[in-house]
DNA sequence: CTAGAACCTGACATTGACGTCAGAGGCAAG
DNA sequence: CTTGCCTCTGACGTCAATGTCAGGTTCTAG
């Protein structure tokens, strides 16, 4: 498939793959006339660069751990299994951080609501 | 207390709380000189305010969102209240997918892992 | 009074993941 | 063979939060 059909199914624009390849995050055959060739299976990878991506991950990091989800089994790349684990501890650290904001927004959300209703029913219409 | 001080106690660089004023998110009284003055309050809102940046708001939103934490009775300001609302369903989201990464970062560790001790069993020492 | 720290405004620099444009070549349909 | 869409490389633009520097004022300690 070329690339605008992987940047369609993968829902991310040409430019981005290209980056990704920049970066060593994807990678590519080449028709003879030079075009990028991908297999299907890099749909998915796509995903989930997206998905590191959206986790806070920066392209630096997330080439370091790829080679760890490429071959698992390859060599013990203690560089990229380290980077994993880093990594899964900052998510975590995160995910606690963001559900704290969350009960902090709900709580402003209550005593605003609470403040509306006091309005609403002081005069009503 | 002065802008150098409120940095340090916040755990902002000095650059951050002009930025936060200039941005409508922090006001300050001025001296008679012309320098910041700050009460012992704003310590808290410039954490609260570095807490939303770390969910993900730009400072246009907390900008929109504030008024609704300042007087949450005030006017009903809808705007904000939207906004407020908003957000919070925003992060209930990315939460919900950072889980989803979480999870399958922990798949991939979980396959390294395995591998990793079938090599060091399959060649001891 | 004076040195040095802290403050002021204003402006330019930085970083990362792209957007966008230019100029050129490739490819399928008519 | 042409039309039109896709692709290529290379380069510059963008945006947001912040760093950093310059040139000047203010405050504090001795």
């Amino acid at each position: 498939m070329r690339i605008g059909e992987l940047a369609s199914q993968a829902g991310v624009s040409v430019r981005s793959l290209r980056y990704y390849e920049e970066r060593g995050l994807l990678s590519s055959t080449r028709s003879a006339s030079g075009q990028r060739r991908y297999t299907d299976d890099e749909v998915e990878r796509v995903r989930f660069i997206q998905r590191l991506y959206a986790a806070g991950l920066s392209s630096r990091t997330i080439a370091e751990l790829l080679p760890c989800v490429d071959s698992p089994s390859e060599r013990n790349d203690d560089e990229g299994f380290e980077r994993l684990t880093q990594e899964r501890e900052r998510i975590d650290r995160h995910i606690e951080e963001l559900c704290e904001t969350r009960e902090a927004l709900d709580r402003l959300i209550d005593a605003n609501r609470a403040h509306r209703a006091q309005l609403a029913g002081g005069s009503p219409a």
